[in-house]
RNA sequence: CGGGCCGGAGUAUGCCGGUAGUACACUUGCUUUGGGAGCAAGCAGACCGAGUUCAAUUCUCGGCGGCCCGACCA
């Protein structure tokens, strides 16, 4: 992609009043654009990081035997009014048509799912599954804030089993468990797990996947040598003590940002619209439900607040929008910009996604407006490289230096 | 939902009861070219409603919108 051509621009300055750091950067930067409080739309750049980290969670939800679906997000009223949802959830949408029909968005779909899973799943042969998308949820929150962690419109993973037994959930939800710290690791993240009460969705526990970072809301006690991890608002132990569980280490406390829960449904959403299965003996048997859920705007949140440095994002490789940013700073047509284009011609050939500024303007705001990026690796093209055909290859992550001829250059690529 | 602050060119801001000024961005020209350049010219602005006043962008009230603190948070 050439930059000259990307649609949109950065900013020098952040957006007034804006305190977050995740939507003074990603603002700043043109990867989004401000709708309204806790709404906003994904420029290109913003699209492909998006993007990148909804293919990750697609991955690990895919391998563990999720299948993708695609729900709507405009929800008859009475599914909702079945569930108790349309007076009981506080942060739901109610729309009314001009014929005064009345529908929800989703804020969640588990009203929508549920009928849907009713009409396949009859058997007990026919589970468990489990079932996920990734798109739009809506919550008419009293209070958007904190850029893109807490929106009114803001994109989610969902995704809800059906099972035959509790054991069976269990099981599941390991695997989902190990599905989802490798979507964090993926991300460049740590996180931790612990146990919460399912509040007004459950009257079962729940699970919070919390990611270690200062931008957090929450404050978490773990242990390092075993799963131990809990809401330091519950937990009986403080930082210092002896971790509870195992007895090897003293306990840690960090500040956390909830990226992803689960929820023990039990029977409530089936028992509501009167979901039944056949089982071995020909006898009606209701499923046990889960559901799981990832933030995937939020997660995006996360990456830059984490990540970000005083000169602007950071971007993990895996999420980044281009592998590499490579800069001319020739004018167009001299030697250092046809050596540009040409290098810019192999990457592409070479399957590098590569943004390319090939813009005449000074290299003082090519390289702030590249740091502001975050693109994991940049590539400058000067008179030297030019010359000698030797690039400078720079880390925007540690800021390390290197000189690379182009002939390795290249083949650094191609062995990836 | 309770409390506070705010609302002006595309963005960010200074001053002000009576010519709305500056910077960046944008357009044109010249110079410059390894860390958000310089000069010159140009384009472009008061959230809505009511009230006070000879006169309101400025003061008052209401609405709408934004941000922050708290509460809330599937």
């Amino acid at each position: 992609m050439r930059q000259s051509k990307l649609f949109t621009k950065t900013r020098r300055e952040a957006p007034a009043g804006e305190v977050a750091k995740n939507a003074q950067l990603l603002v700043r930067a043109g990867y989004i654009h401000k709708e309204m409080a806790g709404v906003y739309s994904y420029l290109p750049l913003g699209r492909r990081v998006l993007t990148r980290i909804e293919n990750i969670v697609r991955e690990e939800m895919d391998a563990i035997g999720g299948q993708e679906i695609r729900m709507a997000t405009l929800h008859p009223s009475e599914n909702w009014k079945t569930t108790g949802g349309w007076d009981g959830v506080d942060v739901l949408f109610k729309i009314q048509s001009r014929t005064e029909k009345e529908y929800a968005l989703g804020q969640s779909e588990e009203e929508i799912v549920t009928p849907i899973a009713q009409e396949f799943v009859t058997s007990y042969k026919d589970l468990p599954v489990a079932l996920y998308q990734i798109g739009q949820k809506y919550r008419d929150e009293l209070r958007a804030k904190s850029g893109i962690m807490r929106g009114r419109e803001f994109g989610m993973k969902d995704m809800y089993s059906f099972h035959q037994t509790q054991e069976d959930f269990e099981r599941f939800y390991q695997i989902v468990k190990d599905a989802y710290f490798r979507i964090y690791k993926r991300c460049g993240l740590t996180a931790k797990v612990t146990e919460a009460s399912g509040g007004n969705f459950s009257e079962k526990i729940s699970y919070e996947f919390m990611v270690l970072t200062d931008a957090g809301e929450d404050d978490i006690v773990f242990c390092n040598a075993c799963e131990f991890c809990a809401n330091a608002e519950v937990a009986q132990v403080k930082a210092g003590d002896v971790c509870p569980r195992c007895g090897k280490e003293n306990v840690q406390a960090a500040r956390a940002v909830e990226a992803g829960n689960v929820f023990d449904l039990g029977q409530k959403y089936p028992k509501a619209f009167g979901f039944t299965y056949k089982d071995k003996e020909g006898k009606a048997q209701t499923p046990i439900m889960g559901c799981y859920g990832i933030g995937t705007t939020r997660l995006m949140g996360t990456l830059v607040e984490v990540f970000a440095d005083e000169k602007g994002i950071v971007w993990p490789e895996n999420v980044a929008p281009f592998a590499v940013h490579l800069v001319s700073l020739g004018q167009s047509g001299d030697e250092v910009a046809k050596t540009a284009d040409a290098l810019y011609e192999d990457l592409t050939k070479a399957g590098v996604e590569v943004l390319y500024d090939d813009r005449d303007v000074r290299a003082g705001e090519k390289f702030a407006e590249s740091d502001l990026l975050g693109i994991p690796q940049r590539i400058v093209v000067g008179k030297d490289a030019a010359t000698t055909g030797v690039f400078e290859v720079v880390s925007r992550a540690t800021g390390v230096a290197t000189n690379m001829p182009r002939a390795e250059l290249l083949a650094s690529y191609i062995k990836k």
